[in-house]
DNA sequence: ATACTATTTAGATAGTTATCTAAATATCTA
DNA sequence: TAGATATTTAGATAACTATCTAAATAGTAT
């Protein structure tokens, strides 16, 4: 796993609330670009962004795209750094 | 805690290399910069994102200033990473 | 005081990232 | 097939970050 690349997804406050929106329910590209006052391509950045640090997968439904967390990730990411401060 | 601030700071790779070398001990900013190929005034750049975020101190001592890893921000950043992925 | 060592601050620049508008792609429906 | 909807990709630009050199600050020692 490359830490780098996740703490560098995390990092960003827009990013941060598409996780905390993802943590209540699945959602659509369009529904979680409605609670953000960014365009729709800024959002794809993030997904974007999201999806290869692989804290979110996607997956085609039809005409709409629905975004979920990938749990194991954070948990990967927080043992990792438990084992960090523990030794 | 500012979260936001943390992963920001994690995200680079010099930070990383900063925060597992003060792992093993306290170093001086001179001492850390030898496992550096950037400049002093870099490695200061870098050490001041860390200390803004909380994940290093520093103390002065004469001359040199020694930094310290702060474990206990280490504690609160996987608590809530593991708070956040578990609900 | 002056010189020396350790580190930081200031200011400039190059590289990276976030954002936008416009256009493209994918799917559905009539 | 044509039109509508959902989302992404392309390309440009502004903001942010890492890095450097030069200068400043803080402490020690002569």
């Amino acid at each position: 796993m490359v830490l780098n690349k996740t703490f560098s997804a995390l990092s960003d406050p827009n990013r941060q609330k598409i996780l905390e929106l993802l943590k209540k329910r699945d959602m659509t590209a369009g529904e979680i670009g409605r609670n953000f006052n960014i365009t729709l391509p800024s959002l794809s950045h993030h997904l974007n962004i999201l999806k290869s640090a692989d804290l979110v997968t996607s997956l085609r439904q039809g005409q709409t795209i629905i975004y979920s967390l990938n749990l194991s990730v954070f948990e990967e990411v927080s043992k990792a750094l438990i084992k960090f401060f523990k030794k």
